[in-house]
DNA sequence: GCGACAG
DNA sequence: ATCTTGTCGC
């Protein structure tokens, strides 16, 4: 697939996102997923799913793989998605949410990885990102402050504030659900500065590839 | 033309 | 993404 072509799939896909939640959504059992390198081109994608009450791991799946696609900014998805659709495949518990490692909405054509996972399982997902794809203002210091993250004069996801003193990370819907409840559900999730699900999704992903 | 650009 | 345990600072 050349990128023209993974531009147009990201087109045509696009419409078909639901940046709301159904009216019985009920999220117990959460899914974080995250894609490791090597040095070489192989590649592990791992899943993690937990129980949100509880934050324990109740169900994982890895799979190692390699990368057929090169990380270009916009088309990451091309690059990550084949892992980490074969790792959601092996699990046995069904998530109820997806988290995913990079942005949703947060993207140029609105159409990040987390948006394509959502759409391509039809399962809710939301975006949680290290570094963002827009503009914002520095949220207040306390855990749980919030603040517009913007793209082309519109809001696309919010920087979050995951614990006191940290950075904050960027938060935007993927599919299947409101940025309120993204958020909410994100922050839930939150120990230290990134959710456990990502976490413990990346522990399990490079440690696959030892 | 130049800089910016998830992981 | 990857290099990476203990250590410094609030």
């Amino acid at each position: 697939m050349t990128p023209e072509e993974a531009i147009a799939e990201q087109e045509r896909l696009r419409p078909l996102v639901r940046p709301w939640a159904d009216p019985d959504l009920n999220v117990r059992y959460v899914a974080g997923l995250d894609v490791s390198y090597a040095d070489d081109d192989r590649l592990a994608g791992a899943v993690v799913v937990l129980d949100v009450e509880t934050l324990y791991t109740v169900d994982t799946a890895v799979v190692l793989g390699t990368a057929d696609f090169p990380y270009l900014p916009g088309l990451f998805a091309f690059r990550e998605l084949p892992p980490l659709v074969r790792a959601l495949e092996k699990l046995s518990v069904t998530p109820d949410l997806l988290v995913c490692d990079g942005q949703g909405l947060a993207h140029p054509r609105r159409f990040g990885l987390a948006c394509h996972l959502g759409v391509v399982t039809d399962l809710p997902s939301v975006g949680v990102a290290k570094t963002p794809m827009g503009r914002f203002e520095q949220p207040s210091e306390e855990r749980g402050s919030v603040t517009d993250l913007v793209e082309d004069g519109e809001v696309v996801g919010r920087a979050l504030r995951t614990r006191e003193g940290v950075k904050p990370v960027f938060v935007s819907v993927g599919h299947k659900i409101d940025l309120d409840r993204a958020c909410a559900e994100v922050l839930r999730l939150c120990v230290v500065r990134l959710p456990e699900t990502t976490r413990r999704s990346d522990a399990l992903g490079r440690a696959q590839l030892r």
